[in-house]
DNA sequence: ACTATCCCCTGACGGC
DNA sequence: TGCCGTCAGGGGATAG
């Protein structure tokens, strides 16, 4: 579910509201998206203050004082919500954290169950997963992502999938930087001129930012920490818009399947070569 | 180095 | 109405 855009959309929606709160107890309604034994898990967080909340591609990390640090990766359909504790959680919420003095909890939410909630030091939780992460999608160079191409045989579309190159793009936004780019997905990635790399480079940076001031894309079951839709369907040109026209040239949006996933172009805007 | 395939799990949708 | 196959914002494991 979550790519760079929502992910971040819900860091700021967390930090705005979690920064500073102690956390309470804790329920863990399904030990299977939590990575840690639920004794630890929840001895770990349990009265510790939130002080930092940030991201990395796509995991959420929460830093609280005494040295913990809870990472979190989303996944599919994994949903982080702030919800008034009356209210009673459903059959898909497996964490519930209380919060000190608040009127709302903070509750994990996933349809699919393949997110997961982990404790870490600070020291080795970087080392383990997050140190084998390409850089940030927002954050990369025109000059760094150009050289990043240069030595890679591999279809575009895979590579810029592959978190270990570059993190934050998932299957929607990979979609519509290529689109937009006019670059087809199967093109192999060192034979992108210098001149498609910096478009496709700035088409990534604009299509996020946008995307991040839309609040995201909502096309099933994303949603803000306050349980709000996204906004950025509306400006989708390629993803889930199989057998519309392009705006462009008013060809018909294609599906396909490339490195296993479903993959949009238009036929004549995106030639491969 | 890279691809393809299966898997984790639940739900929505289309065809019969 | 029900049953079956297919698909879904991700990514890890494994075989070729």
């Amino acid at each position: 579910m979550p790519e760079l855009p929502e992910v971040e959309t819900i860091v700021r929606g967390l930090r705005r509201k979690l920064i500073g709160k102690k956390i309470g107890p804790i329920r863990v309604l399904s030990r299977q998206v939590v990575v840690d034994p639920p004794r630890r898990f929840r001895q770990a967080l349990q009265g510790a203050i939130i002080r930092e909340i940030g991201r990395k591609g796509k995991f959420i990390l929460i830093a609280c004082d005494r040295e913990v640090l809870l990472i979190t990766h989303l996944r599919m359909t994994g949903q982080f919500l702030l919800v008034p504790r009356e209210q009673a959680p459903d059959k898909h919420t497996h964490v519930i954290f209380d919060l000190e003095g608040d009127a709302c909890q903070l509750r994990y939410r996933d349809v699919r169950k393949f997110g997961w909630l982990a404790i870490k030091n600070p020291e080795e939780g970087s080392r383990s997963l997050l140190e084998a992460l390409g850089p940030d999608a927002l954050e990369i160079t025109a000059a760094a992502f150009f050289q990043g191409l240069r030595p890679k045989k591999r279809a575009i579309k895979s590579l810029l999938l592959d978190q270990t190159f570059l993190c934050g793009l998932g299957n929607i936004y990979v979609d519509e930087s290529l689109y937009r780019a006019g670059i087809h997905p199967l093109t192999r990635a060192d034979t992108l001129s210098r001149e498609q790399a910096l478009l496709l480079h700035r088409h990534i940076g604009q299509v996020l930012k946008q995307a991040i001031r839309a609040k995201g894309t909502t096309v099933s079951d994303y949603r803000g920490p306050e349980g709000i839709v996204g906004g950025f369907q509306r400006y989708l040109r390629v993803y889930d818009r199989t057998g519309e026209a392009c705006e462009a040239c008013g060809a018909l949006i294609q599906k396909s399947r490339v490195g296993g996933r479903g993959t949009h172009t238009c036929p004549a805007c995106q030639p491969l070569h």
